[in-house]
DNA sequence: TCAAAAGTGTTGTCTATACACCCATGT
DNA sequence: ACATGGGTGTATAGACAACACTTTTGA
């Protein structure tokens, strides 16, 4: 599912970037049951990284998040959302770590990015696990990652990726999180499947459900899905337009028993 | 209440600072049952500004937020927390509004500030109100305003601002807000005051005090305040070790139904 | 027929809210 | 005495949690 042409020309920068800020975004997803996370890394490297870019001098912070996040995934018009920023002093590019900037700008001409003090942009995705064709370039490794199975990373890179779960983990009561990592069809296990994946527990499968319809922004469709030698659960989806009055009062869906 | 030395020590920088990254700080208080906001301005100026300095390239960004809160309150072990950041690419310090840098690194030297994209790193902090002292310098006026009437800003200012005041709007069931703005002692009416500024509506009297002790990291003392022709209220303290647990875990301390 | 998992209903407990009542204090 | 506002108690409605029971399906 590679596609070499469409990374390039994402990725390659005409202009020269900003030197010292670079935006990270950690892409989230949900498959078989576990929240994933997007990483990259040189073929070569043993280290990853969460997915980096740097700013255009004439482009938005927000439109270098969404670039970098189509670059990886196809996808541009999905959840993207700031949650953080870093730089400590010590922050920067070490010499040694120079040939990461690959990853983040192919060329690596003009400003000279390893002189810089460095300030990270935290944003994270959440995106339909389905959706995703993963993009890289040529000399780039990019791949899913089980949250509870994190490979070697860079230094800083941690706490970059754990400060967005944790976000996301906090806010989950708050945003329609379902909607973004699910297919348009879903079933109700497998919207608790995500919720007990991000607080990590159970959660009572009847009073899930029942909370879920209650809220108002599900919708039963008259289908079900076979999945196995039991009772067919019932397909849902979700009614965009009560989910986006949520989200403008911030309107709790999950309790707050975290 | 002004004391020039301290201010100039703090504010004027030996070293060049980073010239495209500004930290910005609300820096919000609780007086006479409202919730007020530190801004600045040149003392021949009409508009106001949100209080913003540059970062020194050997200095972390949260020591920057310090610095900067210290050299307009005389205060910098007080609560301070990272919410957001802007940087549309039109951001940048026009050159007609270039003598607002004076506000920002008194030293005009070095880097040319105005050539550069802007980032804003924003930081709110809780403040207690008498313990501040404010701060200017000598070209600089410094003062408390109403949130609910705020003056004539400069571009982007704005944003900045509401952003900050949203953002505590919606953590107020999360953080201990009380502890950070009110005096070490404190009646319940005070405490409740600050809630229904924020939340912009009246609570009720008796329920909010029970629910309030009910979360049991505030505790009576055994004293009253004199406040007017009635009963005086009592005073009550903070259990600083209780807070933080709760801090730790995010508990909820305000009902959800904002 | 049985196991597994979906879906429905019931009940007790806890929490939020509304409000009646009493207490303290200055004019 | 009375107006003002703090402090305590109680009753009701609604939400949450625990769990019994029913339904559907493949082996």
């Amino acid at each position: 599912m590679r596609n070499e042409l469409p990374v390039e020309s994402l990725i390659l920068r005409q202009e020269e970037c900003i030197p010292n800020i670079l935006v990270n975004c950690v892409i989230i997803g949900f498959d078989n049951g576990c929240l994933k996370v997007l990483l990259s890394r040189l073929k070569d490297d043993t280290r990853w990284l969460v997915p980096g870019c740097f700013v255009d001098q004439a482009e938005d912070l927000d439109d270098a998040a969404i670039r970098l996040l189509e670059s990886k995934t196809g996808q541009g018009n999905v959840y993207l959302k700031q949650y953080c920023f870093f730089g400590k002093k010590e922050q920067s590019i070490a010499d040694k770590d120079k040939k990461i900037l690959r990853l983040f700008n192919q060329s690596q001409q003009g400003a000279d990015y390893t002189q810089s003090r460095l300030v990270h942009l935290g944003y994270y995705s959440l995106i339909k696990f389905e959706d995703v064709n993963i993009l890289a370039q040529e000399f780039e490794e990019v791949k899913w990652f089980d949250i509870n199975d994190i490979p070697l990373l860079y230094p800083h890179q941690d706490e970059i990726l754990q400060t967005a779960i944790i976000t996301i983990r906090k806010q989950v009561g708050f945003i329609p999180i379902g909607y973004e990592l699910l297919p348009v069809e879903f079933t109700m296990p497998e919207l608790r499947g995500i919720y007990e994946a991000i607080l990590g527990r159970e959660l009572d499968r009847r009073n899930f459900q029942r909370k879920m319809l209650s809220i108002g922004f599900i919708k039963p469709m008259n289908e079900t899905r076979k999945v196995g030698a039991h009772k067919s659960p019932n397909l849902y989806s979700f009614i965009k337009d009560k989910y986006d009055e949520v989200e403008k009062y911030g309107m709790q869906i999950m309790s707050n028993n975290l």
